[in-house]
DNA sequence: AAAGTGATCATG
DNA sequence: ATGATCACTTTG
């Protein structure tokens, strides 16, 4: 199990999304106590050029963190109260983000944060240094399915049937010998 | 099906 | 200052 770095976000937001499927999403609250679990389920914002992205308007004060290297948090406010985590992605400069929309035992984007205690005071924490918040992985590939993203209808028609939805696959259900 | 909730951004 | 909009969840 090794702890993802710089290198391991530099890549861009759908390769990044299909990558962090089945790694760990680790938290450590306050009180010291650490919460692993397995990403299921992620989203790929890749840049002003994809309509569905906050930054397709270009930088404002909530975007300007899209735009800063791979490796931090985008942590955002969403219908008032749930909070939504994405990891930055490539370059400095092109912001791209994956959203992470579940894990293990929290199907959701807004209730992985709830029960990983994470809200806006994570927002553009570093993943490589933090000790609050970062992701490990095997390095395994999970199997997975692309879909079209979910509840982006201000999106172009173009950009509504990107398959940039990624979840892992269900593991086949056991069979008695 | 519809409410609940508040930050954000474009408009004036 | 105002108002529309929103990468959602829960309840009925």
């Amino acid at each position: 199990m090794k702890r993802l770095d710089e290198s391991d976000f530099a890549s861009d937001a759908v390769a990044s999304a299909k990558a962090l499927l089945g790694a760990w999403l680790c938290r450590r609250l306050d009180d010291g106590t650490v919460m692993r679990r397995r990403i299921t389920e992620t989203e790929a914002y890749c840049g002003e050029e994809d309509t569905a992205c906050h930054a397709h308007k270009g930088r404002t004060p909530r975007t300007d963190v899209m735009y800063s290297a791979g490796g931090c948090a985008y942590v955002y406010l969403c219908y008032g109260m749930h909070e939504m985590l994405n990891v930055v992605t490539g370059p400095e400069g092109h912001p791209e983000a994956v959203l992470i929309r579940g894990v293990e035992g929290a199907e959701g984007p807004g209730r992985l944060t709830k029960l990983l205690r994470i809200d806006r005071s994570l927002n553009r924490e570093d993943l490589v240094s933090s000790d609050r918040l970062w992701i490990e992985s095997d390095g395994a590939k999970a199997r997975f399915t692309a879909s079209p993203r979910i509840g982006i209808a201000y999106a172009t028609a173009r950009d509504r049937r990107r398959k940039w939805r990624f979840r892992v696959e269900e593991s086949p259900p056991r069979r008695p010998a």
